[in-house]
DNA sequence: AATTCGGGGTG
DNA sequence: CACCCAGAATT
């Protein structure tokens, strides 16, 4: 017989009553003041999504006012070319997304008349869509009730149950403590508390809004993971003549940042002269130490001279990025 | 279920 | 230096 209910409650329901009305008292009074808070444009707060999938605050907050100013509306973006769109992407990582979503635009603008879709299963559809995004944008921007399952909400959880929790334990345990009058408030609410109280590292439980509620109290043990770095090092070439650099693009089939550009890599002239400068940069698994060099023997790869004023408007990988702005050409 | 995909802030 | 970040798609 299955009397075990699939679906798992943390707490009891007074103490639900509590627990909601505790954390959104607390983010009424102490959350962050976020440009996509701002309002409740649906395609603010689905760019804003998809911006901080995997990728800090503060990193996206650099991005988002720019390529809103890009584009500005759903249907601008559809309209705009890929490498443009990438363009505005350049250093945020994970590139994917923003192919994803322009592609998400084209159909949304196409297929939808450019409304954007109301309902969690809808926005699911989209590419670059999954349960987590759906779910926050269908709470925040249309007020349905649906619980989001993050890193943060999934730490938060956890500490509350004094245990590890799997997958669907923490999406039922989510939606059971959701606040169906406030959800997006709520989940913004659960995900606030996880980024600014309930840290990995050092969580504030002195100041904490539901530290009565909470088994743990900030003594969670935390797995170890195996991962490690590899080092590597890799030399570029860095020519600049007349307001213009030399930038080679990466194979259109790469799987890493495929198509984006950067500046053509050298081989090393270590012991022979000495680089302009050194810099550090990791990408996925590999820490890299980086030497550019000028005068450097590139070969003859197709490149093309790009004027230092385009820079902004090319698809440039981070690294490509960095390296300019040190060299003051960006 | 495990991998892949960027890049950087932080303790 | 190690860990992890408002995850999704692919295998």
């Amino acid at each position: 017989m299955k009397t075990r209910q699939s679906t798992q409650s943390l707490f009891s329901v007074p103490q639900q009553h509590l627990f909601r009305k505790d954390i959104l008292a607390w983010y009424d009074r102490h959350q962050r003041d976020l440009p996509w808070r701002a309002n409740r444009d649906p395609y603010r707060i689905w760019l804003s999504e998809i911006m901080l999938q995997q990728t800090r605050v503060a990193a996206v907050i650099e991005h988002y006012h720019e390529f809103l100013r890009r584009f500005p509306t759903i249907e601008d973006l559809a309209a705009a070319r890929e490498a443009s769109v990438l363009a505005a992407w350049s250093g945020l990582g994970y590139y994917r997304r923003a192919r994803m979503l322009h592609s998400a635009a084209k159909v949304i603008v196409r297929e939808h008349g450019g409304k954007f879709p109301m309902t969690e299963k809808q926005l699911q559809a989209l590419p670059g869509i999954g349960r987590y995004t759906a779910a926050a944008i269908a709470s925040i921007a249309f007020d349905e009730p649906v619980a989001v399952v993050d890193g943060n909400v999934e730490r938060v959880l956890q500490r509350l149950a004094g245990r590890r929790l799997a997958s669907v334990e923490l999406w039922s345990a989510a939606n059971h403590l959701l606040d169906k009058k406030r959800p997006g408030d709520f989940n913004q609410a659960m995900m606030e508390l996880g980024a600014v109280q309930c840290n990995p590292r050092a969580p504030a439980c002195l100041t904490c809004p539901v530290v009565e509620l909470c088994s743990t109290r900030g003594e969670l043990a935390v797995e170890a993971k195996a991962a490690r770095q590899k080092q590597c090092e890799i030399h570029y070439a860095l020519d600049v003549r007349d307001g213009e650099v030399w930038l080679v693009q990466r194979a259109r089939d790469a799987s890493l940042m495929a198509g984006m550009w950067e500046l053509p890599e050298v081989a090393s002239m270590n012991g022979v002269s000495r680089p302009v400068f050194t810099l550090r940069h990791s990408i996925t698994v590999t820490d890299y130490t980086v030497r550019v060099w000028q005068n450097a023997v590139r070969s003859r790869t197709a490149g093309k001279w790009i004027p230092r004023g385009r820079l902004e408007r090319v698809a440039l990988t981070g690294l490509a990025r960095k390296i300019l702005r040190k060299a003051e050409v960006l």
